[in-house]
DNA sequence: CGGTCCCTTGATATTCATCAATATCAGTGG
DNA sequence: CCACTGATATTGATGAATATCAAGGGACCG
């Protein structure tokens, strides 16, 4: 069984399961195919459209990583997302029909560019698609609300061993290394997603690797006691575990 | 001009131009109201349901106000969102077909029920519905974001300023009184959904009262001066404008 | 009344942002 | 190949914002 040269259609993509096309039949599949185009791969630092750009466009991540954020009246940039491939950028400017943030290649990133006008015709005519298309939202929704929790209620070491554990299961969902991979976002980003200074982002890491639940090399993180790093998220206190000692600086950030 | 007696209709709901059937024609109108039901209001202090409830329906609030949030291991309440007439709730659900989170009424809430199969069938057949409920799901995601770098790079007084000044939007928005009303939520659950402690949100509000930019009796808030609230929230700065001096205590919570 | 819940206000402790100095690395051009 | 340069990361010292601890005051309700 020789493998078939790669073609530009949703249903020979590895990424089928978690993009958009799940669950589709063939000619759903096929009628996506048509709409789609594949724009020539946008370099790292390049924006994939800016805050106030007309929205066109959903575009789905085929391979690389992108920021997407807004800008102050400083300039300074807040990170307010992260993807990866299969994930879908532009959802939040449906509503408005302009896009509120900016989206930029954090490396050389190939993007499925979907019309949306086009979408629309399509949803219309194939209920199955509109259906995938709420609960893709309904699930970035909750995702969104999660993170919310987190950096509401949680310290600087909760967030980031959240941030990594949530990384390494993407990363597994999409079949690619999840152990031992780079990170795209740079320490800045990092704490300006998870709303702390860079510095202590680096101080973390550091802190990390000398308890030996991760090694550093640059941007290259390997995970190297996932399980701990959960229990530093808070998650085992989430789920009602009895993990013996607290593992926490406090008992609780927020109090009751 | 006697005013009609009120019909449980989407057409004749004063909050038809916010929720759900706006910009529908009046055939979809029609199918709407076939679908959706009115059950009895629901006290204060009730669930409308439990995180882990199979999700069956969306509701849209039309009087009262709600807030949802989810549990931790110690059965601490996080705040997660706080709603008010014309909202729809339930949405992050869908994905899952379950609910994650709670939402319980803040006062003595009416609902409409909108089965959530029934709207799915109503869609195949009715595009702008869809549509509609995207844009909804959409905008819904774009709020969300935002309060996330609210959370992530504000100031207590920031976060809490902006809570009253995007609060007195809504209201506005709905036809309610907006200079003066009652805060449903309690000191702990603003403190639970800005990611502070009660306490500082009592601090703060007192702050607030003696500088003349509000006005509390309980949990009564009448807003005095909402143009230097909007300058605490940080917002004019957003907006480029130059407003003199810089308010802010420091320069900028997260340094670029 | 007595109890409970919610709010307010004060004193103290702690996390984490900020300031600052240095290190590392990638790219560029001599 | 090496110096130069700018971006990025690490590490230490300090201070500020705010959580926590604590005590008391009202309001509502049985």
């Amino acid at each position: 069984m020789l493998p078939m040269p790669e073609r530009l259609t949703c249903g020979g993509c590895a990424l089928h399961p978690l993009c958009l096309p799940s669950g589709l039949d063939q000619v759903a599949l096929e009628q996506l195919d048509s709409i789609i185009t594949r724009p020539p791969p946008t370099p790292r630092g390049k924006h994939l459209f800016r805050a106030g750009d007309p929205f066109r466009a959903l575009l789905a991540i085929h391979t690389g990583s992108v920021k997407t954020g807004v800008l102050s009246g400083e300039g300074d940039e807040s990170v307010t997302g992260f993807y990866l491939p299969g994930d879908l950028v532009g959802l939040d400017a449906i509503h408005a029909g302009r896009h509120a943030s900016h989206a930029l290649a954090l490396e050389s990133t190939s993007t499925c560019e979907i019309p949306f006008g086009h979408l629309e015709d399509l949803i219309a005519t194939t209920p199955t698609l509109g259906r995938r298309l709420m609960r893709i939202m309904s699930h970035s929704m909750g995702a969104e609300a999660e993170l919310l929790t987190q950096l509401a209620r949680n310290t600087a070491e909760q967030r980031l061993a959240a941030f990594l554990c949530s990384l390494a299961l993407r990363l597994r969902e999409r079949g690619l290394p999840d152990r031992e991979f780079v990170l795209t976002l740079s320490r800045h980003d990092i704490g300006s997603y998870l709303g702390l200074a860079l510095e202590t982002v680096s101080r973390l890491f550091s802190r990390f690797q000398q308890q030996g639940l991760i090694a550093l090399r640059g941007k290259l993180v390997a995970i190297k006691q996932l399980d701990t790093l959960q229990e530093r998220a808070g998650l085992s206190r989430a789920s009602g575990w009895i993990t013996g000692a607290d593992q926490s600086p406090r008992a609780a950030r927020i109090r009751s």
